[in-house]
DNA sequence: AACGATATCAACCGCCTCGTA
DNA sequence: GTACGAGGCGGTTGATATCGT
């Protein structure tokens, strides 16, 4: 727990603050938060620079309305990863994980909510929860390959009390099943994405050199570390 | 025009992780 | 092994703007 120090100042940042920090971090550079007050001459403290600076001050920061690609991306990755907002704000180019946060709470979520709502009356959907796993040293979906893309993940099941063939069978199936929702539920403006059964992971690298896919590396890690603490 | 309800978003708070001594 | 501090994250709050009556 890191107290605040008595006296500091907090609430809306004023132009003339903003100027101090934008001078302190263009002389020093990002990081060293503690001393940022103190070099700045700002009576802030640490995380609350560090805060302006990420949300607001930073260059290349997109302001405005979210696009129905952004959009869509977002839905896609929060189903995918849950309210992990900076490894979604990662993927989203000027956007900051505040700002993704907030467009989720404000817009996405009634979206989302909406839309299962009307899908609840028509169907009964089972939703299968992603587990921690061992990859095998390649997994399949980890290539950059892109023009394939197939949804049987070759896996070991670390939390099956009874690690038996057959249930190691049924954790592929449970797996190959979440992927597949994953790719198939998610629709854009109600209708399912036109040409591939609802995968709309068709990898169009972007002017800044990334894309949808570059997700999995990430994913991988996010996998992995989940797989230490456990073991 | 006035007022309450609702939406938006910047900022804060508290917790967790990681590096280091 | 552990205590401590810094960095980072997600949840929440509160001020302000906008909308509806």
């Amino acid at each position: 727990m890191v107290s605040t120090p008595v006296g500091v100042r907090k609430g809306a940042w004023t132009e003339e603050e903003d100027n101090l920090l934008r001078k302190c971090i263009d002389k020093y550079g990002e990081g060293k938060w503690h001393q940022v007050p103190l070099r700045a001459g700002l009576n802030r403290c640490r995380k609350s620079c560090r805060l302006r600076w990420l949300n607001y001050l930073r260059p290349n920061i997109k302001r405005g309305d979210f696009t129905p690609d952004e959009d869509d991306l977002i839905m896609r990755l929060h189903k995918l990863l849950g309210n992990r907002w900076s490894l979604i704000s990662g993927r989203l180019p000027g956007r900051t994980a505040n700002d993704v946060k907030n467009h989720w709470n404000s817009h996405l979520q009634k979206k989302v909510l909406a839309r299962e709502e009307g899908r609840s009356k028509s169907q009964k959907t089972t939703i299968l929860k992603p587990r921690p796993r061992t990859f095998k040293r390649i997994a399949p979906f980890s290539c950059r390959d892109k023009t394939t893309y197939e949804p049987n993940i070759s896996i070991t099941d670390q939390n099956s009390d009874n690690p038996s063939a057959s249930s190691s069978k049924q954790v592929d199936d449970e797996c190959t099943q979440w992927w597949s929702n994953l790719l198939d539920s998610v629709e854009i403006d109600g209708e399912t994405e036109p040409g591939s059964n609802g995968i709309s992971l068709e990898l169009q690298e972007e002017d800044n050199g990334w894309n949808d896919f570059s997700l999995d590396m990430d994913i991988l890690k996010l996998l992995s570390s989940e797989n230490k603490r456990i073991n």
